[in-house]
DNA sequence: CGAATCCTTGAGTTCCCTCAAGAGAAGTGG
DNA sequence: CCACTTCTCTTGAGGGAACTCAAGGATTCG
């Protein structure tokens, strides 16, 4: 049971019975990546799905001409290719680590015979859940917003989910920042310059303050645009 | 048990038992709304989730400036704002009948205690991942396609899911579809009409034959452009 | 300290959006 | 059944946001 510490703290799979989490634990494959390394790549036959213990994992699609998308970027205690449970047997997107990472994986098979147990479907359910909001503000985002409307939200997301010291830690690189927002590292940098300019940020090496929040909020809602 | 006939003929309650049918039928609302009408707006509080019984019901998004996105179509049989039983309390976006509508509604409440049936709870994670590839594709067009290739693969789409007599009906009207795609009725005007212009389909009023299957594919998986 | 990667800035191009106006289709009422 | 309104669709002209290509500067890492 070497694992059930770690799987205690995972949000996933709260509510669930100390036997659940000790049938968890006994299921589990512990996998570590390096940074750089792929975890799985779109098409693979997918058998059971994944959480962060620690490090950070990009899941992203890829055009034929290399371009990314990002699509979601995983931390510790978060759960990624789930789907591969629960509809078809090949993963959807490609996943990668950003940083050296450990992972618990998760054998289909296995695990579903938990999901018999009211809570942990209703776990999944929520989960699943959250993560379609996510994809539909996305989308959204994507198609009615200009890259400034998107980078504003992101940054405000940041600045909701970091403490309030007002300082912004990008923990990605910039040109990962561009591929989530759905742009081009050059269209991302001149937009932080311009934003600089016009004193709603300033850039402190990595980080990022943000000076002007209700100018970046209105940017973010579409109300106004970037001059 | 005036709805049991149509209940059984709806996917997501496939594989459940007779009294779960009947419990279903028990609490099903039958709602009717005419072309055009508003079902719900995004924000607006959620207590369930429906299912199409007939007609044509959009989900889309708005931009401050009157743009919309479209995230789905939802024909006879389908679910939608299930995210609304499992996360948060208001509808991530807004909803509205296409066609005359019948619609069911499920109240959260009590539906929650069907979930209990692991077939039940297993066909919504189901129905929830098929959503999520969805909008990843969605997002991946979006971001990795440009228009002509987005509507290359709704062609495709469309011509998978209808009989094979080659002759696709829209079914939705071309201002509708540039919305779907991301785009302004104009551009996907231009962009059909080049199409046209280059044998690859043919215009018949509302309805659209694919000529060059093979030319329509490598656009839509972004190997090649429209010249 | 050198190699590799990441970031920034510049110049030019392109796709698509905006604005505008006319043609076509569909629904309404006399 | 035909005029009427209304909505949808098409085509044109112009402009703007962001992409591509290119090169120099900054950072990181071994």
């Amino acid at each position: 049971m070497k694992h059930l510490k770690q799987i205690d703290l995972i949000p996933l799979f709260q509510g669930l019975s100390r036997e659940q989490h000790q049938e968890l634990a006994r299921i589990t494959v512990e996998q570590e990546y390096d940074r750089g390394q792929t975890i799985f790549s779109e098409g693979d036959e997918a058998s059971g799905f994944y959480v962060v213990v620690s490090g950070l994992i990009k899941i992203y699609k890829l055009s034929p001409d290399g371009k990314e998308q990002i699509l979601h970027l995983f931390g510790p205690g978060e759960p990624f290719a789930e789907v591969a449970v629960f509809a078809g047997s090949s993963f959807p997107a490609h996943a990668l680590a950003l940083k050296k990472s450990r992972v618990f994986f998760f054998p289909r098979d296995l695990f579903a015979k938990l999901l018999a147990d009211p809570s942990m479907s209703m776990n999944m359910l929520a989960s699943l859940s959250l993560r379609l909001k996510h994809f539909a503000s996305m989308i959204e985002a994507l198609s009615l917003k200009e890259v400034p409307g998107r980078l504003a939200s992101y940054l405000l997301y940041l600045n909701s989910s970091q403490d309030d010291s007002g300082l912004l830690q990008l923990n990605i690189a910039k040109t990962q920042l561009a591929s989530l927002l759905g742009t081009m590292p050059e269209t991302l940098s001149r937009i932080l310059a311009r934003m600089h300019k016009q004193e709603m940020i300033r850039l402190e090496g990595a980080n990022i303050r943000i000076m002007d929040q209700p100018t970046l909020e209105k940017l973010a809602s579409g109300e106004n645009r970037l001059e």
